[in-house]
DNA sequence: TAAATAGTGTCTTTCAGACAATATCTC
DNA sequence: GAGATATTGTCTGAAAGACACTATTTA
């Protein structure tokens, strides 16, 4: 009988499992994403490069990928609630020089640091030169993966509010999206889109450094985004 | 030095990794879901419960997660290339009685089957049932996550396509759109929107049992689908 | 010709885009 | 009041829903 028909004793090899982040803020006017480097110890697989955040299972101490992806978003981040999403899995027998590896890959909105990062090891890098850029593993396409799906879902919801610190004004909410999209939008539509999806909550007015001060808001539920009707410019 | 932080020997305990495929048809005019039974070996976990097609990814066989998948899938339908996506993965210490483990879950799209299942072990289960029905592992919460998606992405998706053997009528089409979605379309915008998104090609008249004879489409590219600009009934 | 099904035309509704007009703030 | 920014109003256009109408086939 095959070996692969006859698993009843889980005597068989298994693949490495780890969980990556994909960690993104508004920083400057763009859209970055943190990335770490790889420890230089040449044992390791691409020694020095640069990756996502990320690492093994641990067993013992994440009781589910949700707690690992948690757990290392606080990491290095600090952030302890921000919006965290799985986005998709990949696995191989070639993409890691160690063996047949999984990972589970999550995407992570946070607000803007308020410095830069301490971590010497640590940098946010503009999200479209990230794609670019030569990063260790399969990194290079999880992070296309994790911008193709923000970009395409802040067309429909209303994700970029998990990117400010509250309370921020429409104008400020608009600002994110118009970098995300890296394209700009109506005032007036925006305006009417965000104020008829229900989901933010007027929190008092907040003056400005010049001219007329705004409205201040935050979202009404911080666990999941709005979905709108319609996607921006549905037609080119 | 604690034993997480120090893993360059890969000496760890690794979780489980398998891959399960929740499979749709529609049949009899009910979307339907493959499900098989687990063996009835006392020790094997949820023995003689219902479950759906999936199993260790084999290290030795399998190149990548996604030719796992195909690979299950093949196995209990036969079909080589229909539609197969990515759906989410699952890992925790308390999902399998065997350990901690992980499992990609994906979905796949196949057209009726000519006859019922040869399979003892295997049944075509309406949708909506097997989501309510007790399932081995965490398999009832991947049944509703594929079909929250399913249903999702058929209100603004060409996907139902994948579920009608080629050729197919715009009519037959409409049907298989109303059984998912489980309330009746309008036959005018329905037809609009699929020929405005250019994704079928005629394929000659098929003559009807009754009535009218109508014409024939298949898709143009069978890899990916269409997107619509809007989703069915953007309004309540 | 009747019944059944396929396919079309047209009016209404919804909501995004464009853009002008108005309001309110700081200096 | 001037300049800057926030907020509102109104017109237009694209695409979906409703629904009546026409076309083609079989019995």
């Amino acid at each position: 009988m095959k070996k692969s028909l006859n698993r009843t004793s889980l005597d068989f090899p298994r693949p490495l499992v780890s969980v990556d982040v994909v960690i993104f803020t508004v920083l400057e006017d763009a859209l970055k994403v943190l990335l770490t480097r790889r420890p230089e110890n040449e044992e390791e697989p691409f020694p020095g490069l640069w990756c996502i955040p990320g690492g093994f299972v641990d067993v013992d101490r994440d009781d589910s990928l949700q707690d690992c992806a948690a757990r290392k978003l606080q990491e290095k981040t600090g952030y302890a609630a921000p919006y965290l999403e799985q986005l998709a899995s990949w696995g191989s027998a070639s993409r890691d020089p160690r063996g047949w590896s999984t990972t589970h890959g999550y995407f992570a909105l946070v607000p803007p640091p308020a410095a830069k990062t301490g971590d010497e090891r640590a940098e946010w890098c503009d999200a479209d030169a990230a794609c670019k850029k030569r990063l260790a593993f399969d990194h290079r396409e999880i992070v296309g993966t994790a911008l193709e799906r923000l970009r395409s879902k802040v067309e429909y919801t209303s994700l970029p509010a998990f990117l400010l610190n509250e309370p921020f004004t429409l104008p400020e909410l608009q600002h994110v999206y118009e970098v995300v999209l890296a394209r700009p939008l109506d005032k007036s539509a925006f305006r009417r889109r965000m104020l008829d999806a229900d989901f933010l909550q007027e929190v008092g007015t907040v003056p400005g450094a010049f001219g007329r001060g705004a409205m201040g808001y935050k979202v009404r539920e911080r666990e999941r985004a709005a979905i709108f009707p319609r996607t921006f410019r549905a037609v080119e």
